[in-house]
DNA sequence: ACCTATCATGTAACATTTTACAAAGGATAG
DNA sequence: CTATCCTTTGTAAAATGTTACATGATAGGT
């Protein structure tokens, strides 16, 4: 008798404390520890450059830089390591990851080869809407031809990003997504490594148009071949061959 | 925020220790750290299964039933957490990863996606040798079909990961290799979560062998489509939609 | 009026997280 | 080659939060 009570009792608990819990979830920030925070701390310096490619750090002076204790900073570096965002070299400390040659062409490779598959599945899924990227992209390469403005390349930046991001958001499935994700972090560190030129605007957004073009023709294949040459093409800028 | 980082090392010092990282590079990466040893200990723990699906743990216990001490457990989990094989119940402990439908379609699918891109590049580099494959496959087939051993569910694993990993294989970056290593770890749970009966081992191979033969026509677009067939078949199996 | 079930509050045990400190390994300078 | 300093790594303990349980109060029914 008392031992039904004292269940009762505790499921009544557990789900008063489940229900607090997905009330919180849905507030969709579960993490106040310092770990995550030390983490996104990280990936923003790594975004914006702060932290550059091929650097040699120590934790303590990391910690201090992004003003976490030592602790959450080691974390925050394991967790980038296992992103192949940087190295740790045991007992010394740790670098950036370096962007050579091999590293460039791998992280742009598996960008195209994802985007590749998330074209496929955007096209199978119906006939995906263009006309706003269509403009963008249009307006930004008339512009470069025509009158380029100040920040020409920061925007160049961002455009190229809506199309890649497009196309990524073809993956309709989480783990192909995160993969994605992770795979962007390390391009981030690219691109802060290898300018984008103003003269590569030109050129990008004419090969970002026949992407485009080639994804309203509905034609997996033909968008494959498009994005392929970008890859070709952004690789052989850099100064890279295209294959190893 | 101002925010500024000390380089301790000189450029020249950092790049003599480099060489001399390189140099043992080559031993293949001599790692006896504890954390890395718990990991790989709770890899194998997971993959024996005495770790199971959906199990709720706490750290201490994991660690006793490791035979490390708590800290190096805490970073084994943490590591596996960012290959979701786990999700930490903050203040509270860690589950297994779950093997519901949506994770394991998300799970099957990925493999699917990235061994038909692995299959396209073993094609596109030449013509694979399927000789050894073919002959284990059949092998196994005919066994089944007549005289099924005790253990032929472990060998048929086996011999299921023998192709998969050969489809892999063609994967020639390393980023994508390691999405697909994460993955091939989440699914090593699914797979001791949904066993491989007998009933399943006939068909199963049967659709190994065409897609052995469409890779051996030198079809990608054939070998696409028996994979994408052989992901809808495993499903069905388990009795899971193909659709989200 | 008494008994009982439900709710509320407080407390103790336990696990994670953080902080602090000792130990071990490697680099630098003389 | 050796001594010293600096860094990571390992260990322990404090702190923070969560869960389960116990005690007491309240409302409703007999």
């Amino acid at each position: 008798m008392l031992l039904i009570l004292y269940i009762r009792r505790s499921i009544a608990d557990f789900l008063k404390a489940d229900q607090r819990k997905n009330e919180r979830g849905a507030m969709k920030l579960p993490d106040d520890l310092q770990s995550e925070q030390a983490f996104t701390a990280l990936l923003a310096a790594l975004r914006m450059g702060k932290l550059r490619s091929s650097e040699f750090h120590t934790m303590p002076a990391l910690a201090e830089a992004l003003g976490f204790p030592v602790a959450a900073t080691r974390e925050a570096i394991k967790r980038a390591e296992a992103q192949s965002l940087v190295e740790v070299l045991p007992k010394r400390g740790f670098v950036i990851m370096s962007t050579g040659p091999e590293t460039t062409r791998a992280c742009m490779d598996m960008r195209a080869a994802l985007e590749a598959e998330g074209v496929r599945r955007l096209l199978s899924a119906g006939r995906p809407a263009l006309s706003h990227l269509r403009a963008t992209h249009e307006a930004l390469l008339d512009e470069a031809r025509t009158h380029p403005g100040a920040d020409l390349s920061r925007r160049a930046l961002a455009t190229d990003l809506s199309l890649h991001d497009f196309m990524a958001g073809g993956l309709d499935n989480i783990f192909l997504r995160q993969a994605y994700e992770a795979n962007r972090n390390r391009i981030t560190v690219i691109q802060n490594a290898r300018a984008f030129l103003p003269d590569r605007v030109i050129p990008a957004m004419e090969e970002h148009l026949a992407i485009i073009d080639a994804i309203d023709s509905a034609s997996a294949e033909a968008s494959v071949i498009e994005i392929e040459r970008h890859l070709r093409q952004t690789l052989r800028w850099w100064g890279i061959s295209a294959v190893g």
